[in-house]
DNA sequence: AACGCGTGGTG
DNA sequence: TCACCAAGCGT
């Protein structure tokens, strides 16, 4: 959970993963469906699916013990050099150290190193430089504080320095220009896509997709719909998407609202639209599975962001049996 | 090696 | 409003 995320943000996914699933046996077995949903929000849902299979794996070949070498632990899905020294020192005192983005940015500061922390070539040099530090007697120590210092003191901006533990035993600092490190290569300019979405509304009940397993949001579900052509109307766009997505064809879609949202490698403006549907075959293509639900059973399905920033949006979905037709009660504007 | 992969906080 | 960044990993 970790990887890329903020503690503060882990923190309350953390204790509720953990009361879900209290040890490796019970996450091994759960449908990866619940575990999703446990991390819908978090993003990165590649680490989900991998810590999936490195349960299984667990169970199957290490007996349901995370193994305590190195060369084993890394062959986890998802585990990688950061993590394995993680778990290596914590958990089993071993000598690892860990190098995180805080760690980086703290050895960059102390040597005052101008090389750019987000290449792979010098991630090799950061670790071997924490390797060198590492304390060996008290390894999990070593590495809770050098990050700890990272997240509290020494900081991306507006870094501590007057209250920081190195004080003059840091290069950046004697140079006055801790807020010069770590330099980083400048990353490429996100795209934005244009992108329609339909909320298709049949008996109260609404249509959702599962996205495929892999890649991009895999396995989440979401409300039909995908990119606009260049030059392509929007509403056109929209039926378009619904009918080669999903095999539906429908008519009329009717402009709710438009949603941003952005993505680690690219920004989406979405026109959001709402269908009334009578009847019609679903024919999936590109979605993996779909499904027509309640407003109550879509609590349970987890979600894309963008399809949880759409439902408060939408117009009231009574349950059914209420005899109360409301949906869809707006117009566009 | 470079890129794909989410989301929320922050200045 | 927006770019930047976070307890990285897989391909």
């Amino acid at each position: 959970m970790l990887q890329q995320t903020q503690v503060k943000t882990v923190v309350p996914y953390y204790h509720a993963f953990l009361s879900e699933f209290p040890d490796i046996s019970v996450l091994s077995s759960t449908d990866l469906h619940v575990l999703l949903k446990t991390w819908e929000g978090l993003g990165y849902y590649a680490r989900a699916r991998n810590l999936h299979k490195a349960a299984k794996k667990v169970m199957t070949e290490y007996d349901g013990r995370i193994p305590d070498a190195y060369d084993a632990i890394i062959t986890l899905p998802g585990v990688g050099g950061y993590v394995a020294a993680a778990v290596l020192s914590f958990a089993y005192g071993l000598p690892y150290a860990v190098v995180d983005g805080n760690v980086k940015r703290v050895i960059s500061r102390v040597f005052a190193m101008d090389l750019p922390v987000n290449r792979p070539a010098s991630h090799r040099i950061f670790q071997a430089t924490a390797d060198r530090l590492i304390d060996r007697q008290q390894p999990a120590r070593f590495n809770q504080a050098i990050m700890e210092l990272g997240a509290l003191v020494c900081t991306p901006r507006n870094p501590q320095c007057k209250t920081c533990p190195l004080g003059e035993g840091c290069q950046a600092y004697l140079q006055g220009a801790a807020g010069r490190f770590p330099v980083r290569d400048r990353r490429k300019p996100v795209p934005v896509y244009e992108m329609a979405i339909g909320a298709i509304c049949a008996k109260h009940r609404l249509l959702i997709v599962r996205r495929p397993v892999d890649g991009l949001l895999g396995g989440l579900w979401e409300f039909p719909g995908g990119t606009v052509n260049d030059g392509e109307p929007p509403d056109a766009a929209c039926s378009r998407i619904i009918l080669e997505s999903t095999g539906l064809r429908l008519t009329g879609p009717s402009l709710l609202s438009h949603i941003r949202h952005a993505y680690s490698h690219f920004k989406v403006k979405a026109a959001v639209y709402t269908i009334e549907h009578g009847d019609g075959e679903i024919e999936l293509s590109g979605p993996a599975e779909h499904a027509w639900v309640s407003a109550d059973e879509l609590q349970s399905y987890p979600l894309t962001g963008v399809a949880r920033k759409i439902l408060p949006l939408l117009p009231p979905l009574p349950e059914p049996g209420h005899g109360v037709k409301v949906y869809p009660v707006r117009s566009s504007n």
